[in-house]
DNA sequence: GAGTGGTCTAGACCACTGT
DNA sequence: CAGTGGTCTAGACCACTCC
């Protein structure tokens, strides 16, 4: 037996994939709905909150629902660490740019809104295992907000961890009121002796626990991309641990992998 | 003012989030919540949705709702490519283990269940643009559901898209019962003197449609994470497009980005 | 203020699961 | 079979948006 909300819901799905109803345009109230398919206000809202949820259309209190138009898209290359790399050894001047989001973005440092937060914490298991240090060794944790400056929701958030001992022998590495540090992450390494010789990268994607979706700004349904950066040294050490939150509707990742000539 | 079924999500969440709800465990029952909160059951109906689509629990008809236990995940490692394009030009029987599928997975190809079946289309505009061809142009379209042979769900979908005439060459090419073919697709092209010197991969995320749900078995609220994979022969021209779609809660992808010395 | 989506109720019935 | 989640109703009231 069909459902009376899957029928509706397809109905309008059909509508949408076949080009009736076009990016943005507002479709009928749930009350006018609910009296064209002969259903309660209850059954229409059903079959909305399961379009929404699919991403087809965006449902706004007071306003209307919404064909839900693709998002422009920020694309992250896996080439920004060698971009970053190349520049770390530079005099300040040449790495006025930051860090590798600008590269990424096609955006300067004007257009960005940064913010960034130090606390230090001692390990938990699972950083300990990935540092190969012991549990409760101390980290700095560096929590990481970037907006676009014409957009309220930033469109990352980011956690990095460093093992304390580490940096430590540059206090300017410890102190939050330095950043943006001109040349990022692998500058900063640089300047305790650190060379990056190679960056893992693991992604997955879940729905966003509710602060995310909140902090991102995030309609619903939409999933976030998550990524752990591992940096490795020249030794196959560790060196720092990233945790990278990403709006699935407005990213996009580009790996690109060379292979080896026959 | 706090919305009923908000306090009641959150009040939930708490108890899974401290632990006093453990994976695998059952919640009570709707009415005996609902009782419990004082509320009606459509309202704890909408706090369990609210979790299911968070990912926190599991709804099944007629058992109960199960605080969700975390998925085993199949890792995706862009090592995969070299991996396979040293195989391409070795002997049949040193690539009886198909293609990278079971590089990743650690499967031999007895774990696994193939299915493949192969369509020629004609190239439509985004296509066209990214192969470099005019619109209209023939393509090979090929579809892959690999399974585990010890889980219903397949844990990709896959569609490749090579160009006609570069592949006419060797007739085998356009035979889908040759499929699973030994050596993957980098030997599939060597047969026809193509040799891929780089793979771009672009990775989003968004809520699966509903067919997607419905042949990956994935739990409400599980995104997909979809990865465009194109091949580049040596002459920086596109030799295969495909599309992976793959379930979010059981798929980890691997990124490894060697960087130069200094 | 008019119109929209959002929440909530109380109760009914159905569909699925396991005993 | 009893117990569970899933669907649905008819109507009420609230909160938000925009005129």
């Amino acid at each position: 037996m069909p459902k009376a909300y899957e029928v509706i819901a397809d109905d309008l799905r059909r509508s949408i994939r076949a080009g009736e109803r076009g990016p943005g345009d507002r479709l009928p109230s749930e009350t006018d709905l609910a009296r064209y398919y002969r259903r309660s206000v209850p059954t229409v809202q059903n079959a909305l909150r399961l379009l929404s949820a699919e991403g087809l259309v965006d449902r706004r209190h007071g306003r209307g629902t919404f064909v839900r138009r693709p998002r422009t898209v920020a694309v992250r290359d896996n080439g920004r660490h060698q971009w970053e790399k190349d520049r770390a050894r530079k005099a300040p001047a040449e790495r006025a740019g930051t860090g590798a989001t600008e590269h990424d973005t096609g955006l300067c440092q004007r257009d960005l809104v940064f913010h960034a937060q130090y606390r230090e914490v001692s390990a938990p298991r699972d950083l300990a295992d990935a540092f190969g240090v012991p549990v409760g060794t101390a980290l700095l944790e560096r929590t990481y907000r970037t907006h676009c400056a014409t957009e309220s929701a930033p469109f990352s958030l980011v956690t990095s961890y460093l093992v304390r001992d580490l940096i430590a022998a540059n206090p300017a590495l410890l102190d939050e009121t330095n950043e943006p540090w001109p040349g990022g992450t692998q500058n900063q390494l640089y300047t305790v002796g650190v060379e990056v010789a190679r960056v893992e990268e693991r992604v997955t994607a879940r729905p966003p626990a509710p602060e995310e979706a909140r902090e991102l700004d995030l309609p619903a349904g939409t999933p976030v991309l998550l990524l752990r950066k591992t940096s490795y040294d020249i030794n196959d050490r560790v060196v720092d641990i990233s945790d990278v939150t990403l709006p699935g509707d407005r990213t996009e990742l580009l790996f690109t992998t060379p292979l080896e000539r026959w």
